[in-house]
DNA sequence: GAATTCAGATACAACTGTGTATTAGAGTTC
DNA sequence: GAACTCTAATACACAGTTGTATCTGAATTC
């Protein structure tokens, strides 16, 4: 099994995409404050001259890190909500999709990690709050098209509602991981299904 | 105006409350990571002396902190929700104390930071967790006496509605937080709205 | 008021992390 | 294939953090 001889591009791009990988790792489990840039290049196999050779800063590799992840779970939600639909089909996708999310999504805690490093940091903050908003009307533009399929008037801008969706989802997936014996399975349906079957679909 | 001459058990205390004030504000500044015992001793106006000679570490500094205020925000939710009251006038105090506790909360950074240590140090995150529990069983009792003085049924169990609650004011809070600009008082009463006007109370 | 005790300051030794400057070695160009 | 260029390793100087060990002075005790 002979490995391919790499360009100095491939090469650089494999380094470039395994430091972010690393760096995923490492900053979930000990916190971005405590991640060193030594941990992350050790975790990835390489020393810090890769580092420095390849990102500005720690904050600089974390976003790109964010960013992708944002690309990669606006990409599924368009996938699966972009045809048009059914109202039925719709509600049941939109249930499922956030089930599915508050689930299996591996990388809220750097999401966690970044909302904190946004409040102490403004630029940090503009970064992801372009992104958090772009969420928010991905998310928006659901709930208006379901309301409009419906002939009904949501209970408040769709907008607001969005947020109402991705600030619950978020703070139940940290129940989620800190104590999930008090959250069974029936338990965040009921949760989560405040919104999902009383309020926004009924 | 003479200083009082302190003896040494009001010294004591006073020192040990000074360095969890000064905690406060520094774990809240830079995170709970990036604080270092120096940088709290310093805002407090002591040497690291002090605070070895106060604390066994900077979590059981952090824990005491949080178990503060965890019971500051209890008395106060019951005090305003203890005594006997009519339908409407919980009703009304439910949503004016979360609005309350979602504009003045000083706290919840502290709380964030917290969460996020207890998904990496178990004993933390026991600590962390009873409070947790409490107060999800202070609201779900909330909750149960409103349906019960009405006499209607909740649309789910009043613990899975606490945790509804508590994620969605969290979640709410950190927009706050960031966004502000996106998030009108308009805004921000739609968002919480949606379960305190649509979903519970209606 | 001398002896004692204890809160907190000071000094210290070990370690960890950072960023830059330099170097080695592999890819690229001609 | 010789000169070059760029990626990543290595070396280094420096700053920050930690916990303990020791010391000091004010409160306490007799």
């Amino acid at each position: 099994m002979a490995r391919k001889r790499l360009t100095r591009e491939e090469s650089r791009d494999q380094t470039h995409q395994r430091l972010l990988e690393a760096a995923a790792l490492v900053i979930a489990k000990k916190g971005f404050a405590a991640a060193s840039v030594e941990d992350i290049t050790a975790q990835a196999g390489y020393t810090r001259g890769a580092f420095y050779s390849n990102f500005k800063s720690k904050a600089e590799l974390f976003i790109e890190l964010l960013s992708q992840d944002h690309q990669c779970v606006r990409q599924d939600l368009h996938e699966i909500l972009d045809a048009p639909q059914s109202l039925e089909a719709i509600e049941e996708q939109i249930t499922q999709y956030y089930l599915r999310v508050y689930r299996d999504e591996k990388n809220f805690i750097l999401w966690a990690e970044a909302r904190l490093l946004a409040l102490r940091d403004a630029k940090f903050r503009a970064r992801l709050n372009a992104y958090c908003l772009e969420k928010r009307d991905d998310i928006a533009d659901v709930i208006a098209r379901f309301y409009q399929m419906r002939g009904t008037k949501p209970p408040a801008p769709p907008k607001d509602l969005a947020f109402t969706t991705m600030a619950l989802i978020d703070g139940m997936r940290f129940f989620n991981e800190t104590i999930p014996k008090e959250l069974s399975e029936e338990a965040a349906q009921n949760a989560l299904g405040v919104i999902f079957t009383s309020t926004f679909f009924k």
